[in-house]
DNA sequence: AAGTCACATTGATATTTATCTATATGAATA
DNA sequence: TATTCATATAGATAAATATCAATGTGACTT
């Protein structure tokens, strides 16, 4: 997980309904239907957040017939408690020696 | 912490300029200032990061008269992986058997 | 083949938010 | 006291996004 993924995963946890859906994967796998069921929003929105959460490499999800079943992803909390350890701790590569994204006007 | 202010938490962590942020304050404590010699976004931008990650308590501040400074909070970063960690575990308290928000209709 | 079920996609809307300019505040300084 | 410096606040704008209703798709069922 680089950076730009792990910015990815915070925003794609940032997010009541889907901090709520994670837990609910953590005990097991679930149909998206299973999902929905603990939630008052609509399917297109459960459809969204699975998305979101899926491009995030936080689920992995895989077709049954009719049924798409999704599982956390087996790497993914040793990946983010890693990149939160680096980000948090100082002994990283500092980021203050980091160019501005773009050149300020003298 | 509990569950909205991890969810407040991963909101303020969800941005570059943020996480960079945090990344330099993980070196030691700055003032504003300094923070602001590693973007290329205004004064009253970063003004608006610090209050984002100050009011999520990721970071405590004191002023020394013109100057505010900023360190990262002591308790964050434990508070922060104890509640990733009864998020990703699968003994947590079973989020499935809370009630959605709202009652459904039928 | 027609219908139903599970899920995805489209297009619209409302809210949030990252950013800016302009200005205010409050402390140091000349 | 007038100015300068560091930071905050206000107000505006543009982009992102959470949500919905409507519809499409693909698989199973009858």
């Amino acid at each position: 997980m680089d950076d730009a993924a792990y910015v990815a995963a915070l925003k794609a946890m940032a997010d009541e309904n889907r901090l709520k859906i994670i837990s609910l994967l953590s005990q097991g796998t679930l149909c998206a239907c299973d999902i929905l069921d603990h939630f008052n929003f609509t399917q297109p929105t459960l459809s969204h957040h699975m998305r979101v959460l899926a491009d995030a490499g936080i689920v992995t999800s895989y077709k049954e017939g009719k049924w798409k079943h999704y599982t956390l992803s087996e790497d993914f909390a040793a990946a983010f408690f890693q990149q939160t350890t680096t980000l948090l701790s100082s002994d990283q590569r500092c980021v203050c020696e980091l160019e501005p994204a773009t050149t300020k006007e003298g």
